[in-house]
This record gives C-alpha cells, sequence and structure tokens, in this order.
DNA sequence: TCCCGTTTTCAACAGATGTTGAAAAATAGA
DNA sequence: TCTATTTTTCAACATCTGTTGAAAACGGGA
C-alpha cells in the first residue's frame, strides 16, 4: 500500500519487453501496442507506469546503466590497486572497462544483451543520444580516462580523446551485434559472443592507443606535410 | 522522351532531403511529408519518382555507395603500386581506406556529411541494415582484407576479422558525428571534422591491427587460462 | 463483511502516416 | 497548332499512433 509491491511485477515485464523492442527496431520503429502484447499487458499499462513513450524508453536505459556502471568503477579500482604503487598498464584499464560488461555470467540472460544492443543505438544516435550517453556514462569514462593519462605519460590530450572516440566506437558496433562480422567472416566469428569480442578488442584498443602516443608529433611547431590529392566533389 | 532528361531535377532535391531527414531521424523517424516539404515539391512526388518509402531509403543509401567504393579501390591500387614489390605498410592500408572519404574537398558538400551520417546508422542498423551494407560494401572490403593479410604475415584470421569489426566501429562512429567526443573533449575534438579523426584513426588503428598479430597465440594446442571473477546475473 | 486505494481493462479520441487514383499542368514532337 | 507523354498537384483513403478518462477488478486492513 505504501510501497510500491513488486507483486507479480509486470512493471519488469513492461521493462523487458521496451528493451527488446527498442534495441531491435529503434525509437521510432516500435509502438507501444507491441510492446504491450509482447509484456502479455494491456496497452494502457506502459503509460500508467512509466507515463509517455520517451520516459518508457529512458527507463529502459537507465535500468542497467548504474548496475554495469558500477562493475566497471570496481574493476577499475582493482586494476589500479592490483598495480600500485605504478600505474597499471593500458590493456590492464582496457579490460577493466571492458571485461565487467563484455563477459561474464550475465551474459547468459538475453536481456542483458538486448540492453548492450539499446547502448549501442543511443550511443549512434544524433542528439537526444548524446545526452543519455553523457548524463549516465560519462563520470566513469572521466575516470577511466584520467587512468589513461596515467599509464600514457606524454600523450597528447587530442590523441588520447580521439583514441577514445575510436576505443568507444569499436565496442559499441560490438555491443550492436548486427552479425556483419558472422557474414563477413564466414562464420569465424559471432558477432554475439561478446567475451571472444571482449578478448580481442582488449589487444586491438590497447595497441591502438600505444601507437598513437608513439605517432603524436608531441608538441612540434609545424605539423607533417600532409600528402592528400585533389578531387572532384560530387558526380 | 526516351532518356529522362534532367531538367530542373526535382529527383535530386527529394534525395538530398531525405538524406538529410533519414540520417539524422533514422528510417521510422521520418515521414514524407517532411521530405517532401524540405525538398519543396509535394507529397506525392517522392512516391512517384521512388516507389515506396523503403525503396525512397534504398536510393538514397546506394546513390553514393558506388563513388567512395570507387575512390576507394583506387587509392588501395594506388598504395600497393607504391610499395612493390613487397605489400604495403599497414598504415598505407589503412589510410587509403579512410582518406578518401575522410578527407578532399568533397567534405565541404554538407550532403557528404549526411550521406556518411546515413552509413553509420545502417551499419548499426541490425537485419535488414546489414543486407545494405553486405551488398554495396562487401566487395570492397574484402579487397582490404585481402591487403590486410598480405601485410600482416602470419596473423591468424579471427584475429584479422575481429580487428576490422574494431576497425569498422571506430569507422562508423566518426562518420555518425554525434558530436559526443566535443563534449566530452570539451571542444578539443569535433565530431564534424573528419579529416582531423581520419589523421588520428590511421596510427590508432594500424597499432591496433600490429598488436593483434603480435598478442596472437598463433596456433597453441590449448588457449592462455582465463582470468574471470563469477558476479551475480541481474539486479 | 465492507471499504478504499491500487491496478487493470476498455473504448475511444484526435491526429498523423504511407499510399493511391484521378485530375490538372507542363513538355516535347508533329 | 494539335497531340501524346510525362510530370505535378490535389484530395482522399484506410490504417495506425500515442494518449486519456472512466469504469471495472483487485487486494488488504477494519
Amino acid at each position: 500500500m505504501k510501497t510500491p509491491p513488486p507483486k507479480a511485477d509486470r512493471r519488469t515485464a513492461i521493462l523487458d519487453a521496451a528493451e527488446a523492442e527498442f534495441s531491435a527496431h529503434g525509437f521510432d520503429g516500435v509502438t507501444l501496442r507491441t510492446i504491450a502484447k509482447r509484456a502479455g499487458v494491456d496497452l494502457a499499462l506502459p503509460n500508467y507506469y512509466f507515463g509517455p513513450k520517451k520516459q518508457l524508453f529512458d527507463a529502459v536505459f537507465i535500468r542497467r546503466a548504474e548496475i554495469v556502471n558500477q562493475w566497471r568503477e570496481d574493476a577499475l579500482k582493482a586494476a589500479i590497486e592490483a598495480a600500485k604503487p605504478r600505474p597499471p598498464t593500458v590493456e590492464a584499464i582496457i579490460r577493466a572497462y571492458l571485461e565487467p560488461m563484455l563477459t561474464g555470467p550475465h551474459l547468459e540472460d538475453q536481456g542483458w544483451k538486448n540492453y548492450y544492443a539499446l547502448v549501442a543505438y543511443v550511443n549512434n544516435s544524433p542528439g537526444w543520444g548524446g545526452r543519455l550517453m553523457a548524463e549516465h556514462f560519462d563520470p566513469l569514462i572521466r575516470q577511466f580516462l584520467d587512468a589513461l593519462r596515467l599509464s600514457l605519460p606524454g600523450m597528447d590530450e587530442k590523441d588520447l580523446f580521439w583514441g577514445y572516440q575510436c576505443f568507444s566506437g569499436a565496442l559499441t558496433l560490438a555491443l550492436a551485434q548486427t552479425g556483419r562480422i558472422d557474414h563477413l567472416s564466414g562464420g569465424v566469428c559471432q558477432s554475439d559472443d561478446l567475451a571472444d569480442a571482449c578478448e580481442h578488442m582488449v589487444h586491438f584498443i590497447a595497441g591502438g592507443f600505444e601507437a598513437a602516443r608513439r605517432a603524436a608529433p608531441a608538441a612540434l611547431p609545424a605539423p607533417p606535410a600532409r600528402r592528400r590529392s585533389a578531387r572532384g566533389t560530387a558526380a
């Protein structure tokens, strides 16, 4: 009566259904009727619990955000602790960023896979997507950037941020689980095998950051000459 | 009478408008009325020229695909030629893949930037997006993978494909130009400065591929022991 | 048992959506 | 000019969309 009792909890049924639908078809590709039918509830019930459609989407996005953030923060602190008094390796930091999300028993739950695809969708959506990401993930990202700065002494700030952009892009595409790599590799890689993706990403991304630092022109007054050829502007 | 005369060409006006709208809001986030209004034409005209909505989307996607493919194929061949008789460096291959898209005078045209955002949208869309990408970009991608194989002797196939997945993800997020990196870096990086993104990506991605080869367990009978801790499945 | 707050259902709304057919206008060939 | 073809407009269609208000069903405390 006072606190909302978790009874048979149709709330989570709605969230699960919305999660699956939104992650597969995007915000505008999904109707409340589809969600309600999938959740096995009346059409009016999502609105009763969550208000308008956009608030339902936000509720889905937020539900698991703090959980995964906590995992990653713990992993980062553990990596720093394990390496003391020196800063951890770049690879250890990347691993702390990726492993809590991409490996572990929670991946048996299809709901988590749907959620990851949803995060990928949001991260690639211009405008409102960026706001959602910034609000819920930026604080932790800054912690990782701070750790990377310590592990990559002398690295230029611009290189660091562009490096993170590469990192984030690689992770985002992995989270999307589009099946592209399955087709391209002829089945050698499976995009829903997130643990496999993680293990490979760790090496690739760590190597990328270190190469980006090596290639940095540090504080040279003049940048190296660009080699480009002119080309027509359209067709 | 025989050939469709390109007159005042409302066709391209429609394609341009659709390109801008689809890239900003996705397929389902856009109405034909919005596109028609933006193009300054009647609502029925898109349907007259392109058929149903999905075919209009495909027409937008295809229009510039062959152009950019031709650019990249030329750049790859030039890189191979320039390095003969040895294979080109990994960095040269990555550069041939990125520079034709991300640098050059065609980026003055906002239409091209919109198109790139559209490609990012398609590449992150599960299901039908993968089919579009595969149909129009896979042949060229396989050429680049072949070149990478020659430049990375001894690299495991799985590592190569997962490396390409990282590469593709980094590029895709850059193409999306979501503005995330602007906010995160406090203005140090600008996501619509694709030439800057390109120059940094070249080093990062080339380093990633080389690190992925170094880290490869080659053909060891038993993979190295995984280090993970158990964790709860949800909350 | 009754009562009251919560949850669920039902039916309907006002507006938007993709698509179409027929009419009108423009165009080009004779 | 007349004529045949293409292009453009107009109006409407059937359907679907998010949202809502009122009624009904439920559930636990007296």
